[in-house]
DNA sequence: AAGGCGGGGCT
DNA sequence: AGCCCAGCCTT
């Protein structure tokens, strides 16, 4: 914190703090009640997700894993299909793993220590930080999108964050500015003050830091933070193979690794369908006349464009195992399927 | 330090 | 049609 700042410290939490007692967010349903194992679900939800689309996700999580044992107990694949959709499936796998590790190393609940959460799967130091203080207001602080947005613009602090260096001045001001006491409501009125009134385009009429911030008084606080450099998005093809038999849609199990880890897909065809099905099925099938118009999906660093090609098993012997699944979309409950394959087959079959 | 990893909402 | 979002992990 520069001596030269027009507002101090202290002064900075108190103004936050009174503008959240009327115009923060107390009704989330993390909120009621903030275990931290409820609020640790949201954290990780809310990692690169928007708050209007985690909370129906929250809310069916939390019915079917209503604690840290459920989550345990479950199979990677049931939390696979709550989270469908959600994108980001190593957060879904990590919060499995992390579940395991509460239960058979810390007696089913978080540690105190901020290092010792942060350790865990899929927690880093923000994610740890908000768990700790939003649940037991523990004097932690927290550095996601909505605080970095709110800091770079009351500091002017020039850079993309996803430069370590610029990331580094950011929690040095978070630091500096989160109060030891009542920092449960300062962070979230930090969230609050950034998804509500430090947004893109700003309301800075409305803002109560309004009088100290360095990035209005410079004229323009949208220039805060920078922007990532833009950079061409390469174009992807695939072939998907919908290939009908035993009464429903073959489906095959992506690897650990890379795009939809661990989910149910089509099956990707690189070469000559037909020898993929020798060779992965040890069976024969036929190309059918009728081709569904390909599709594309967008994903942060590249476009896909997904080619469906139907085809009939004419070897009913196949069965499924481990990797293979024969899926019905009308009386099968719909496993884990990334959306665009979702997408897909329910316009397949439109009677879902 | 840089890149991989989804999907949706908003302008 | 971009841009952004209650980030973390691997290399």
């Amino acid at each position: 914190m520069s001596a030269a700042d027009p507002v101090a410290a202290g002064d900075f939490a108190t103004v936050v703090l009174d503008w959240f007692e009327r115009h923060g967010r107390h009704d989330l349903p993390w909120q009621h009640p903030a275990t931290p194992y409820r609020v640790w679900i949201s954290e990780v939800m809310l990692q690169q997700t928007q708050v209007s689309t985690v909370i129906p996700y929250f809310e069916r999580f939390m019915k079917r894993f209503p604690d840290v044992e459920s989550l345990a107990a479950a199979s990677r694949d049931e939390v696979l299909v709550h989270w469908a959709g959600l994108g980001y499936y190593a957060r879904a796998r990590n919060l499995h793993r992390c579940a395991q590790v509460l239960v058979s190393a810390h007696d089913g609940t978080f540690p105190h220590g901020l290092d010792d959460v942060s350790a865990l799967p899929g927690i880093g130091r923000s994610t740890a930080g908000a768990i700790l203080s939003l649940s037991r207001d523990a004097p932690h602080a927290i550095l996601d999108g909505n605080v970095k947005r709110v800091l770079a613009r009351y500091y002017a602090v020039p850079g993309w964050p996803g430069k370590a260096s610029v990331t580094r001045r950011l929690w040095a001001l978070s630091e500096a500015v989160t109060p030891v006491r009542r920092t449960r409501d300062f962070n979230q009125a930090m969230m609050d003050l950034g998804a509500t009134v430090c947004i893109r385009r700003p309301a800075c009429q409305r803002c109560p830091l309004r009088s100290g911030c360095r990035g209005l008084a410079k004229g323009d606080p949208t220039l805060y933070p920078g922007r990532r450099p833009r950079r061409q998005k390469p174009l992807r093809q695939t072939t998907m193979l919908i290939i009908q038999g035993h009464g429903g849609i073959l489906l095959e199990r992506r690897p650990d690794t890379g795009i939809w880890a661990g989910l149910w897909s089509l099956p990707e065809a690189s070469g000559d369908p037909e020898a993929w099905a020798r060779e992965q099925l040890g069976a024969e099938i036929r190309l059918l006349e009728d081709t569904p118009t390909a599709v594309r999906h967008e994903f942060t660093h590249f476009s896909l464009d997904i080619q469906p090609v139907r085809a009939q098993l004419m070897d009913e012997t196949v069965v499924a195992d481990n990797r293979l699944l024969w899926y019905n979309p009308r009386s099968d409950e719909t496993p884990g399927l990334p959306a665009p394959v979702h997408r897909l087959i329910h316009q397949e079959e439109p009677s879902e």
